[in-house]
DNA sequence: GACCTCCAGTTCAGTAATTGAACTGAGGCT
DNA sequence: AGCCTCAGTTCAATTACTGAACTGGAGGTC
């Protein structure tokens, strides 16, 4: 971040900020929660440039919420979120509960994604609570839908196709 | 935002952060929430340089989650949320709550803000929700205090005064 | 009426971050 | 050997942020 972070703001958002506030850092988180693991895939579905990719990722893993694995045999690198880095869930959720409520988008789109609760396939409320057990569910009980699986798709990469795809995808599970 | 924004990014979640994931924006929202309303209020309590907060503010104005109204009669602006802006609480919310648990900190600081519910005064948990009545309150109906009022105050701008003070504050009651 | 203060910004030069495109280097396949 | 993929790095041009100083209007005070 810039010169001084956000020093002296003795708060705990500032400071989740902090790890978590930089420009595409929780649209890397969002991705890794959908389940993306490869440097390629997050370079390619989100669209960053690879310094900043590049830089993100090690940030993420220095703060721990990434940890970055490579296989003796064989090229796979790969991120996998911590207990930290899957805690983000409930901010991320938010977010995107927010966005389709009051952030504008253009007809053109396709449908919003859902999520719902894996072991109920209820819809999960604003709050991400699942109204037909009574509980919250963490990232790993969490089901991403496209509702309308007829839309053509508007990208092409690897991610992007499994996501738009007609089952359900389980957050976590790797792409 | 820099050049391109989060272009081709059929996402609510880079939708939102279109509106909210510039650099302060997130703790200028933060400080409206707990009821800031004035340009030199966030600007000391924020420690943020005067020309990015005049950005800032204009930005959530045009997207329409703050109101900016100049009575004709004296000088003061102020800065309200609208509906849109304080449908932003979750979000505060869990950044908070995942900053208490996973952001590091120093035990120098003071101990961290705890929210509650304002009809009930009990806790809410890491979700929101208040664990008493079962249902999770907006921002109008929680409550903002800090556990040990006896800490010596950190800063000495006039938001930190009220909040740090000894009686529980309303979020969104002007500051 | 001149002077002072507060408020809500704007201006500006220096520094830091981001972008996009090209490049590197290790390993595997045929 | 030649080609491919993957996981990055390098670099110049653009854009954003910072901190400090400045502006201009309104109100109060001697």
């Amino acid at each position: 971040m810039l010169g001084n972070t956000y020093a002296g703001q003795d708060c705990a958002i500032a400071r989740a900020l902090e790890v978590v506030g930089e420009r595409w850092t929780l649209l890397v988180l969002r991705d890794a929660l959908y389940g993306v693991r490869r440097f390629s895939d997050f370079a390619e579905h989100l669209d960053i440039p690879r310094a900043v990719l590049s830089d993100r990722l090690r940030k993420l893993v220095t703060n721990g919420l990434l940890v970055r694995t490579t296989a003796d045999d064989g090229v796979p690198v790969t991120y996998e979120l911590t207990e930290a880095g899957r805690a983000t869930w409930p901010v991320v959720h938010a977010l995107a509960h927010w966005g389709q409520g009051w952030a504008p988008t253009s007809p053109e789109r396709s449908a919003p994604r859902v999520f719902s609760h894996a072991k109920c396939a209820t819809q999960l409320d604003q709050h991400g609570h699942c109204p037909a057990c009574g509980i919250t569910p963490d990232a790993g009980d969490v089901m991403i839908t496209k509702p309308d699986p007829g839309a053509p798709p508007r990208r092409t990469d690897r991610v992007s196709a499994v996501l738009a795809g007609p089952e359900p995808h389980r957050l976590l599970s790797p792409i």
